[in-house]
RNA sequence: GCGCCCGUAGCUCAGCUGGAUAGAGCAACGGACUUCUAAUCCGUAGGUCGCAGGUUCAAAUCCUGCCGGGCGUACCA
């Protein structure tokens, strides 16, 4: 909140200085507001001079001294904005802004007063945005990498509802296609071997328990009545049934909430597949070859064309996905944000060819093509085969660790590194775990709240504390990180980068429970007490929200 | 071969719209509990930012090439 009204007032003398002559246009929204690394250089620092004079010189060949610009920067802002003790011109021409003890104060009564809102913006209201993720097919229970992709997208959809965004969380699947045949023909082996029965279970059938299961209870709702079934189709839907009710138990049990389950089936039945065909073939973007048809994807600069329907009269997979991304552009979303794994990295290219050819604005569309998750146990990868079902599924993951470990595991990395899942760390129940190292800083905070409030000595009125006594280094640190937070929030938001809130959250603890061990918040005297017991309340909050966004619970006790 | 991602401390990773002396956690070593929760803190040690060029006042960050790892590269999804 600092910061950017530092950027504020940067903008306002850049603008004058503009108009006074002093410079060009052309370092306009180039130059920054910065994190200074040392003590010493104030608490933040701007660039702004050598920006100016380096663009200067490109744009107009007149050569500037970076540190001459800095002094005028620096008359501009001294007449403009009351926010500093001093400014000081540093190095090559950095301006160090050392910001007034009272200014950090102030985030006290500013978190306060926002409380659960603190962090959350408005300037996106109104604004829809699309996040699509999982989008598992239902032929088995979602496995880590699924339950990475879950929490990505939970997590980036909770940032952008928090910078104002109307979000809806949709889930595209398919239960046509040969997949879930397969599923289906799977089931009825099991189910004719579970009666007895002759089976023959299918080569590249789905060999998990589960399908045992689901075998299992149709004998139990059905006896052998299905055993001469011909049409796999009853045992596909007691399967699909079955597994989409566990796939949602289990975003159930991370706390995800899908808004719209998007079925691919209902672009064929409404005829949007075959209208895709023809808006293309109107286009000239689709020709027929060895009784295929093909996509022209060289026009969009593609090495080769695609194959949208198969010479069988089968649509791959790329027709009904640029279908589907066509509805979503008429639904009228703003933003479309689509998280897969990034096995899906061939088709996306396609995709937006497609959108692109049926007139639509591809950039309203971001993908975030995360990479795989590695389990590892006792020091060793766990080997993973989808297929034999040897592959940890995010239930078994969430018996072992629960649901706050997981969802900060998987949030801690950026999605374009792949993940390792340290199973012994996420267990321990202490010391490295650094889930319980961030909740273990509100839950300390929630307990010496309580603690005050027993002994009689609680924070009273914020009006009367005298937030001026808070001036030790560490409170100051605390203060401006807490500062940071709502800038920190829109930067994940737009960025789709809900790591940079777990980093933002264990600083914040780290902060404080350096803090903790230095300095008393309950003490004799009563004025210091009081200061010290709003800030941690408002750091209470912060921490608090942080949690939140990232689906996690903030305890109180621990 | 081609496309995308990654390569930073022993390990796992931040930092990458270029900024001033390269960061965190874990592991290692040494300390701190009669005091608001020690699931904590303090300190020590640990680095040719894969390699080589280039652009720049300034490169871990941008560009090119190479090396290593992952994922793709289907008339599978």
């Amino acid at each position: 909140m600092i910061k950017s009204l530092i950027k504020k007032y940067l903008d306002e003398c850049f603008l004058q200085g503009l108009e006074q002559g002093l410079w060009s246009d052309a370092a306009r929204e180039v130059y920054a507001v910065e994190d200074p690394k040392f003590e010493g250089q104030g608490d933040y620092a701007t660039n702004i001079a050598m920006v100016i004079a380096g663009k200067e010189k490109k744009a107009t060949g007149k050569k500037m001294n970076p540190r001459q610009v800095a002094e005028q920067v620096v008359g501009l802002l001294e007449k403009n904005t009351t926010l500093f003790d001093k400014m000081e011109i540093a190095g090559p021409g950095f301006i160090n802004f050392f910001i007034k003890e009272s200014v950090w104060q102030s985030v006290i009564p500013a978190v306060c007063a926002a409380k659960d809102a603190f962090g959350r913006a408005s300037e996106k209201n109104g604004k829809r945005v699309l996040v699509e993720f999982v989008s598992a097919n239902p032929t088995g229970p979602l496995s880590v990498g699924h339950g990475r992709q879950a929490v990505l997208g939970d997590s980036i959809a909770r940032l952008l509802e928090a910078v104002g965004y109307d979000v809806d969380r949709e889930y595209y699947y398919n239960d046509a296609g040969r997949q879930m045949r397969v599923l289906g023909e799977s089931t009825r082996a099991r189910y004719l071997e579970l009666l007895g029965l002759p089976f023959e279970f299918p080569e590249d059938g789905y060999q998990g328990d589960y399908i045992r299961d689901i075998a299992q209870s149709l004998v139990d709702t059905s006896g052998d009545g299905l055993k001469d079934e011909e049409d796999v189709t009853p045992f596909k839907e007691a399967a699909e049934k079955s597994i989409f009710k566990d796939i949602d138990g289990t975003l159930n049990r991370l706390d995800i909430r899908f808004d719209n389950y998007y079925n691919e089936h209902s672009l064929y039945e409404n005829g949007l597949v075959d209208d895709v065909v023809a808006s293309l073939r109107e286009k000239g973007l689709v020709y027929e070859q060895d009784g295929a048809v093909w996509f022209k994807t060289t026009e969009f600069g593609h090495e080769k064309d695609r194959v949208i329907i198969k010479s069988s009269g089968e649509p791959t997979y790329r027709l009904p996905d640029i279908a589907y991304h066509r509805e979503k552009f008429k639904r009228g979303y703003d933003w479309m944000v689509d998280i897969f794994g990034s096995d899906h990295i061939a088709t996306v290219p396609d995709v937006m060819a497609g959108v692109t050819a049926l007139g639509y604005d591809q950039s309203k569309v971001t993908v975030i093509l995360h990479q795989f998750v590695t389990l590892m146990r006792d020091g060793q990868q766990v080997k993973m085969s989808t297929r034999k079902a040897t592959f940890i599924t995010v239930d078994e993951l969430l018996d072992e660790v629960g649901t706050d470990v997981a969802r900060f595991f998987f949030l801690m990395r950026k999605a374009d590194s792949q993940l390792e899942f340290d199973l012994d760390l996420a267990t321990k129940q202490s010391q490295e775990n650094p889930v319980y190292y961030v909740q273990y800083g509100h839950a300390r905070l929630a307990g010496i709240a309580r603690t005050a409030g027993e002994k009689g000595a609680d924070r009273g009125a914020l009006d009367g504390a005298s937030l001026s006594l808070l001036v030790e280094p560490e409170e100051q640190h605390i203060l401006k990180a807490m500062a940071a937070y709502p800038t920190l929030v829109q930067e994940a938001a737009l960025d789709l980068a809900p790591h940079k809130i777990v980093y933002h959250l264990q600083e914040l603890a780290a902060l404080f429970h350096s803090y903790y061990n230095k300095h008393r918040v309950i003490g004799d005297d009563k004025d210091l007490s009081r200061a010290r017991l709003w800030l941690c309340e408002s750091l209470r909050i912060v921490l608090h929200n942080g949690l939140i966004l990232l689906g996690m619970s903030a305890p109180d006790t621990m």
